[in-house]
RNA sequence: GGCGCGUUCGUCUAGUGGUCUAGGACGGGGCGUUCUCAACGCCCAAAUCAUCGGUUCGAAUCCGAUACGCGCCA
């Protein structure tokens, strides 16, 4: 049997790290075994629903090339045949399930009705109406819900293939849970089951937030005689902060990541070993070669911190690996610098550039000249002054690097001072900072004239003192 | 409150009864190279394997309880 896997966001509006890492392992587990992987966009909430949210899936899905195969299913428009509530009504038909008038009431309504820590399990006031009851509701123009009659004490299991464990619950311990809305709309319960099921999924790959509603689905899989999928639960990504990784406490969108610069691959790598792990500690892996090792084996079961300094390095692991062309092209999204710029100045950056926004400020000084906060750095430079006076009379005779290097040297021991302080004198002078790539690399950009002028325009006689 | 899942260095993890004085990576510290930063090379610190109890000749590995974390329901 082929393996089938799915990935089956909600358009809620933007798609959340975790569940491109989902959708990652949905893909690498049905690939490694040349199984498919389809897109499934569960948009039955209308109150959840963003529009252009689906789009948006598509659209990041293929950033990180993550590609599902056969054209994506559209729950809301699989509504129109039927099928969600041809299945509520076999259900209602079996006995398995009951229609419900209560008016739809919100969390805190709920809460009021029940008081608080008692869990309210069973419908009592529609579970149990006669056939007579029902037909004058519906005669007064009632539209009734459909809710799963839960059994009252059974047991339901199933094997976790991921926890690599048996879990189960007691039925009295799950609730009636809604089906089928008045409007006819399916709960996220019914069409996962439904969908699933005619979709000959075999492998239910999720997060482990769903675990708690997984013995509903077992139940309806029995009622509606489907044969059971393999179900795993994947860990949930925490944040540093604590609790899951929320949207007020920092980046979560995948797109988040892409506005800061990060490059698709180092992120995909990134998540790949937030809740999986090879067992030759590897840590670069390609899509591809992700596929190639990919097994359920090594899916962790505890939740992972989010770690973003690990993806920092990952993602400079990744800028290395780009050739120069490529790299200017990414980089000419974050910066206004044109392309022949950036081609430039690009050696003396790329190693220490850690996302592509880096580029403009480790290369301002080529384009701001250093200001006033110069005087200061220059008075705490022993000799500051005699070394800029020196360095201009090198750079006007002969401009170039090796005997630039050579006189200053020279003329460091002369005056017994450190070379180090000699150049870091020259650094602060033309660029204003502190770390920049070696000088020469730097004033022979800047060229001749422009150097001489920065040195020249430094308060050389205050610093000397 | 009820139900469920989890627990190895700060973080991601290797580890499936003896080979573990617990390995790797990120981060941290140090040294080297060096005009600074970065990069690179070498080295170091860092886990009483959550706790307690049990099984066993022997447990990070098996069992139980507790604690803590996370989630779901409402």
């Amino acid at each position: 049997m082929t393996v089938r896997t799915r990935f089956a966001p909600s358009p809620t509006g933007y798609m959340h790290i975790g569940s491109l890492r989902t959708a990652l392992y949905e893909y690498a587990f049905a690939k490694s075994q040349k199984g498919t992987f389809i897109l499934r966009i569960e948009d039955t909430d209308k109150n959840r629903y963003v529009p252009g949210s689906t789009e948006k899936i598509y659209e990041q899905l293929k950033i990180f090339r993550l590609n599902w195969d056969e054209s994506p299913y559209i729950q809301s428009e699989r509504v129109k045949t039927d099928i969600y509530k041809n299945a509520a009504e076999k259900l209602l038909k079996d006995g398995h399930a009951f229609y419900c008038f209560c008016k739809a009431q919100t969390r805190e309504e709920i809460k009021e009705a029940h008081g608080k820590g008692v869990s309210q399990v069973r419908d009592l006031n529609c579970r149990n109406l006669t056939a007579e009851e029902i037909g004058q509701k519906i005669a007064a123009g009632e539209k009734p819900a459909i809710r799963l009659k839960t059994p009252d004490s059974e047991e339901v299991a199933f094997f976790d293939f991921v926890v690599k464990k048996n879990i189960k619950w007691n039925t009295k311990f799950v609730d009636d849970a809604m089906l089928l809305k008045s409007d006819e709309f399916p709960t996220y319960q019914l069409a996962v089951v439904v969908d699933d099921a005619d979709m000959k999924i075999t492998h239910v790959i999720r997060a482990l937030e769903w675990l708690p509603s997984t013995p509903i689905h077992l139940l309806l899989f029995k009622y509606l005689e489907y044969s059971v999928p393999q179900i795993g639960h994947l860990t949930d990504i925490l944040d540093p902060e604590g609790g899951k990784l929320s949207k007020r406490k920092g980046n979560v969108s995948t797109e988040d990541f892409l506005n800061d610069g990060y490059l698709p691959e180092a992120i995909l790598n990134f998540i790949m070993l937030l809740g999986w792990a090879p067992k030759d500690n590897r840590e670069i892996f390609t899509l591809e070669e992700f596929v190639e090792v990919f097994n359920a084996d090594g899916l962790q079961k505890a939740n992972p911190m989010f770690n973003k300094v690990k993806l920092d390095w990952f993602d400079q692991q990744y800028m290395r690996k780009l050739d120069i062309k490529d790299l200017t092209n990414k980089i000419s999204n974050f910066t206004d610098k044109p392309k022949g710029t950036i081609v430039k100045l690009l050696p003396l950056v790329r190693e220490r550039m850690v996302t592509l926004k880096d580029f403009d400020s480790l290369t301002d000084y080529f384009f701001i000249r250093p200001q006033g906060h110069l005087k200061n750095a220059m008075a705490q430079l022993r000799g500051g002054g005699a070394v800029l006076e020196h360095a201009i009379g090198v750079l006007e005779k002969d401009f170039d690097g090796k005997i630039l290097e050579e006189k200053a040297r020279a003329f460091c021991a002369e005056k017994n001072i450190k070379v180090g302080d000699y150049f870091m004198a020259l650094r602060v002078a033309i660029t204003g900072k502190t770390a920049t790539p070696p000088l020469w690399d730097i004033i022979k950009i800047l060229g001749k004239e422009e150097t001489l002028k920065r040195l020249y325009d430094c308060p050389t006689k205050k610093a000397t003192t």
